[in-house]
DNA sequence: TTAGTTGCAAAAGATTTGCCCGGGA
DNA sequence: TCCCGGGCAAATCTTTTGCAACTAA
């Protein structure tokens, strides 16, 4: 999760962005964008809606969808690339990389400077032109591994 | 791809699972893993139904999903932990990587002892058991990049 | 004023489930 | 006979779209 600062910082990018592409500044654009700055647990579409319906109680969840869809475009929040069942969305747009339990489906993140410049099989680039890569490291989080200690069934 | 060697072990493995576990060989279940085992690229759950269909023509789609997930748990195929509109399914359960075209989709494999041997920051292990690793690696291929040159707009 | 935005409702898809029939052991 | 497995159809759930009313600049 950002700090206060950080916070303050992304927002004031996010009121440039909307004044460059000549986009207005609307109540449901501020708190979407608002809700995902102040969460670390990669929330999907519909728990986005819920937590921005806290202050705008009559938003419709159509429109959380196309402002994620919109501010991903612009590249002011993260869509992350991990095989889930919904599709999730992430306030931290810099280079970092996650944790997935795979039987809660907790995430959490986590940067690395030698992932981020590790060097790749030479077969991938001439896969094409790379942009973005990310780790997904899955296992079983520490919460379930406490209910379900190793070596217990099933 | 596997190579036909390789594909004949692994539908020898896939008989002696379903022996093991006392259930039938059904031809839905063989062509369904057969299908997988001779394509690489990475279908999902509707156009694994439509080759199947061309030799089975009246297996229906719910049945297809029913094998996919029997085989996905028995660790016989391996569901891409990559963001989609739809799972997407792989014949190849060895530890390896993806590119991904974020124009057009199309997915190519690559392995990486680096990436599977690189050690992650401590932290990682503070979040729980560790079991796989998967590096997605984004951007356009080359088809598209023919298509719209770099520098090109849009 | 007015074009960009929103809310509502319905559509579109993918995935899952209930139920009954059929075939193999 | 008994039971696993499959097909059909409907349900469920997420995401997308059409459209008329609204509102920030």
């Amino acid at each position: 999760m950002l700090s206060d600062e950080e916070q303050k910082q992304r927002l004031e990018e996010f009121r440039e962005r909307c004044a460059s592409r000549g986009l207005r500044i609307t109540p449901q654009r501020t708190e979407v964008f608002r809700v995902l700055l102040g969460c670390d647990d990669h929330p999907p579409a519909d728990v986005v809606f819920e937590r921005v319906r806290e202050r705008i109680p009559n938003i419709s969840l159509d429109t959380v969808y196309r402002i994620l869809y919109w501010l991903e475009d612009e590249g002011l929040v993260f869509r992350l690339p991990i095989s889930s069942d919904r599709f999730r969305f992430d306030g931290d747009v810099e280079p970092h990389h996650h944790y997935v339990c795979s039987d809660c489906g907790a995430i959490f993140d986590f940067y690395s400077d030698e992932v981020d410049r590790i060097e790749l099989p030479p077969e991938v680039m001439s896969f094409g032109r790379t942009d973005r890569r990310h780790l997904q490291v899955s296992g079983m989080c520490r919460d379930c591994l406490e209910v379900q200690p190793p070596g217990a069934a099933g």
